[in-house]
DNA sequence: CTGTGACAGTTACCATTGGTTACTCAGGCA
DNA sequence: TGCCTGAGTAACCAATGGTAACTGTCACAG
């Protein structure tokens, strides 16, 4: 088998962890909640608060899959009423900076992305509006 | 109004337009479509290939977003077959390292976060088994 | 002793998004 | 005449996300 054969599988091959990857986390919420995880560990209300538009379902569903993946702990106290917490595990953690990245690249250039869609809009209507 | 109330707004209109910009590019192939993008002008049959597993119908959606986001630019040369070039903008490249970083994590912590993934699924068995 | 509230969810249902397959367009070539 | 390429669209169905209402347990108010 040719070098190059096999540094392309081997490209496929990173690729698909990668994929693999990106399609746990990129979703709409996780990378949000595991960002709002940062200050330490958050009871679910709280959370549902610092994570702004999310539902209680969302909420569940989102830490249950980062519980699975072992990204954050959850620990039950046994009170009346119940208290439950989430904490970054150190797995978890160690995708906290490239997630603040992002989070300072969105803050950033949101106004920069906003003005392009609408140039890329306008133009877009302008085009339609040629067509007719 | 208190200083606390102030903070707790600033933060919340933070978290939105964090959420907003992740909301964009936090969904199954955007990142990696952007990341793939990493080592120059791509056309669109390449990228096909070297983004695995996405349809054509995925890869035109999501790079007509990118490229209305203003995070990668759109070259159409007339030829004969056509050829069509895909490459990141300035804003785009910014947030290469932040994603990069993230592909790295994937490719370092993949084994554990699919060991903590069994662990949980037979445990989560044996709690359903126990109920019967 | 009935009602209300907090917390951490779950269930049922609908809207939106993602995935798969087939088709298009323009020209070159057998 | 028919088939190939590159870069897409269109039509259709499956999966995911969103909204609103419900659950269970105990404390406390009236």
């Amino acid at each position: 088998m040719a070098m190059r054969e096999m540094q392309e599988m081997c490209e496929a091959q990173r690729g698909t962890i990668v994929r693999e990857a990106l399609e746990r986390i990129g979703d709409k919420w996780t990378l949000l909640v595991v960002g709002m995880l940062e200050t330490g560990p958050q009871r679910f209300t709280v959370l549902r608060q610092r994570v702004p538009g999310i539902s209680q379902r969302m909420l569940t569903r989102t830490v249950r899959h980062l519980e699975r993946d072992g990204l954050v702990s959850r620990t039950v106290y046994s009170e009346i009423p119940p208290r439950v917490e989430y904490e970054l595990t150190d797995v978890g953690r160690e995708l906290l900076p490239p997630i603040l990245a992002m989070a300072d690249w969105a803050l950033a250039n949101s106004d920069r992305v906003e003005e392009s869609r609408r140039a890329y809009d306008e133009s877009a209507a302008q085009l339609a509006a040629a067509k007719q």
